[in-house]
DNA sequence: ATGCCTGTCTGGGACAGA
């Protein structure tokens, strides 16, 4: 089974380059990020055409985010983080398939920091980490895949060079410590533990020439609990699509899980 | 040192993103 994570960055003017991505990586789910669509505007048709059934929590002009199922429609479980009733902001949506729980996530990027937004940032990830604890105890498999806003280190795995970054959001202390917080719930960070060492970015910024140079940054991430670990087969970043006309800042990062391992005697 | 691009909604400029 097959699950990918992609911030689309519009799912409006993006819709051409999801749907060739979708028709080429064939995942079995797709969490998207970013759609920055409402409700009623989103493609559910060109999805379903693509023979991909959809869940999304839309916003107009921001944020939203969706998870798609090849030849199912996901079935919702959750929109929106508890926690905090005034959250207006569209960036969780949790939806099980095939008897995963998969989570698309959307956390709030901060900067400038320090500031409102920042403050806004590390108490979603409070949320976040609240709520993450009970999936990860979870019997069942469950895969939260996201756009998380974190540069895990100043490694070259997840950073080509922290330097002009040091004040960013996404390399804080309180960020950093925050994610590594949630991974001891037990969470997997599938990319990390599967190419430790490899610069495997999944961002690069428009400007400044980061995608001829590589100047990438990997805050995309796919954190399974245990029962899902024991299912991982593989992951990976489509980097190529980030090459492509008209692309995401983004490019989709993925794993595969393999079939459950038998129970008892048969 | 700097949104240097890009998308969205708007209404031709502003804001958000990372």
């Amino acid at each position: 089974m097959k699950i990918a994570t992609f911030n689309v960055n519009g799912i409006s003017s993006r819709l051409p380059r999801v749907l060739e991505w979708l028709a080429e990586a064939q995942p079995d789910v797709a969490c998207l990020q970013e759609i920055k669509t409402s409700d009623a505007t989103f493609p559910e048709r060109a999805f379903e055409d693509a023979g991909y059934g959809a869940v999304w929590h839309g916003q107009k002009g921001f944020n939203g985010v969706a998870v798609l199922a090849r030849g199912a429609r996901p079935t919702e479980l959750r929109r929106g983080l508890p926690g905090d009733p005034d959250d207006t902001h569209s960036r969780y949506l949790e939806a099980q398939v095939d008897g995963v729980t998969v989570a698309s996530i959307y956390l709030p990027n901060g900067n400038p920091q320090p500031g409102p937004k920042f403050d806004y940032k590390l108490a979603w990830f409070e949320r976040l980490i609240q709520h993450a604890d009970q999936l990860c105890r979870q019997a069942g498999p469950v895969v939260l895949a996201g756009d998380y806003n974190v540069v895990p280190t100043n490694d070259v795995a997840d950073i080509y060079s922290p330097k002009s970054w040091l004040n960013d959001a996404l390399l804080q202390p309180e960020s950093r410590e925050a994610y590594r917080r949630l991974l001891a719930q037990g969470w997997t960070d599938a990319i990390h533990q599967l190419h430790p060492g490899v610069a495997m970015y999944t961002f690069w910024d428009f400007f400044r020439k980061r995608w001829e140079r590589n100047a990438g940054l990997r805050i995309d991430h796919l954190l399974l609990n245990r029962p899902a670990a024991a299912r991982l087969d593989s992951a990976g970043v489509d980097r190529a699509v980030r090459g492509r006309d008209k692309p995401s800042d983004h490019a989709p990062a993925w794993v595969v899980l393999g079939t459950p391992a038998r129970r008892g005697r048969t």
